[in-house]
DNA sequence: AACTATTTATAAGA
DNA sequence: TTCTTATAAATAGTT
């Protein structure tokens, strides 16, 4: 339609997409709208603009987006929705690996020195160093927090658990290898 | 469009709905995949008709109706996020996060042995045994690598400092707190 | 399902 | 964005 014909493939002129994705969406949401009154038809239309941004229309007979996307769970057999506290769980794993890939990221930058190699070979002393160090703080806390309650000594444990089912991320000469966890900070500062 | 023009309201007489209705609907349906290509647009489209027989469609860009689902839970609830690749990285890491605590949970579920106590004090002998270990073989594979190229005893630098910014997760009494990285597995076998 | 007279959507231009 | 308008496309009523 219009003062041309278009063929069917992408519009590579942003701004011409642009355009006529304002009008063809309102097109469409239109048509969607008329289909739903006009023949008594459930239906669901979800729309992400290149942008990101979401567009959508729900038939006013249906109550919920969630509702149709189990009507279409049971149709299918499959499952399509996750509930909202599963996925907050997800996003909260997923904001602490981005910190944590940040954190080493910044890290790297830091203490990269030759341009030319970007990974080193790391510093083996620092790090007999601070295994020495560990073994010491975990020696000395054994004896006093055998029996007791759950200690901060748990967090080296947990920490050390995770830490070995942990995907690799490329690291090297790290020079706060220094067992923060059993340092001064945090719960061993808190210990009676 | 047509002989006349039709009011958008409910069409009773049945025939003429059901014919109107794959009318519409393919018209509706080839706008959608038009409006896909053209503006580069991810979209999903459910639709039941009266009877309750399902149709829909789905950009080929998208790779399922549970993950567009999931972006405009994402969408609804947080408003953030814009950028794809961003979105599809944090899924990766997501996948990540969630194999990590698979094996965790697993693991957990098969050395808890009191049911009553589902999480008890760490074994610090254990732990301390195996700091000691992990001091010999880095002390020892220092006398033999220092000069060399990048070992696997990067991993245990990497992994710890990963571990060092990795969010807690309960976990105690892990009997295979063994650093398997410098135990007779993997790259330490290897090694010439 | 097909056919068309019409209405509707929209491409290009402003 | 938004409007205008020439033209392409969709479809209502009919067969």
């Amino acid at each position: 339609m219009g003062r041309g014909r278009r063929e069917i493939k992408r519009i590579e002129n942003p701004t011409q997409r642009q355009s006529t994705f304002y009008k063809r969406r309102d097109g469409l949401f239109k048509k969607a709208r008329e289909l739903s009154v006009l023949c008594d038809v459930d239906q669901l239309l979800l729309l992400f603009s290149t942008s990101g941004k979401l567009y959508h229309y729900l038939s006013p007979t249906v109550p919920s987006v969630k509702d149709l996307v189990e009507r279409y769970e049971a149709a299918t057999h499959t499952k399509v929705w996750t509930d909202i506290r599963q996925r907050q769980e997800r996003r909260a794993e997923l904001k602490k690996a981005e910190r944590m890939c940040e954190l080493m990221e910044k890290e790297m930058r830091l203490t990269t020195v030759d341009d030319g190699e970007q990974y080193t070979v790391p510093s083996l002393e620092l790090l007999e160093h601070n295994l020495e160090a560990a073994v010491h703080k975990v020696r000395s806390e054994k004896d006093r927090k055998i029996g007791g309650e759950i200690s901060y000594l748990e967090n080296i444990v947990r920490i050390a658990s995770r830490l070995l089912h942990t995907p690799a991320v490329m690291m090297c000469d790290v020079p706060w290898l220094v067992f923060p966890s059993i340092s001064t900070t945090g719960r061993a500062a808190a210990a009676p």
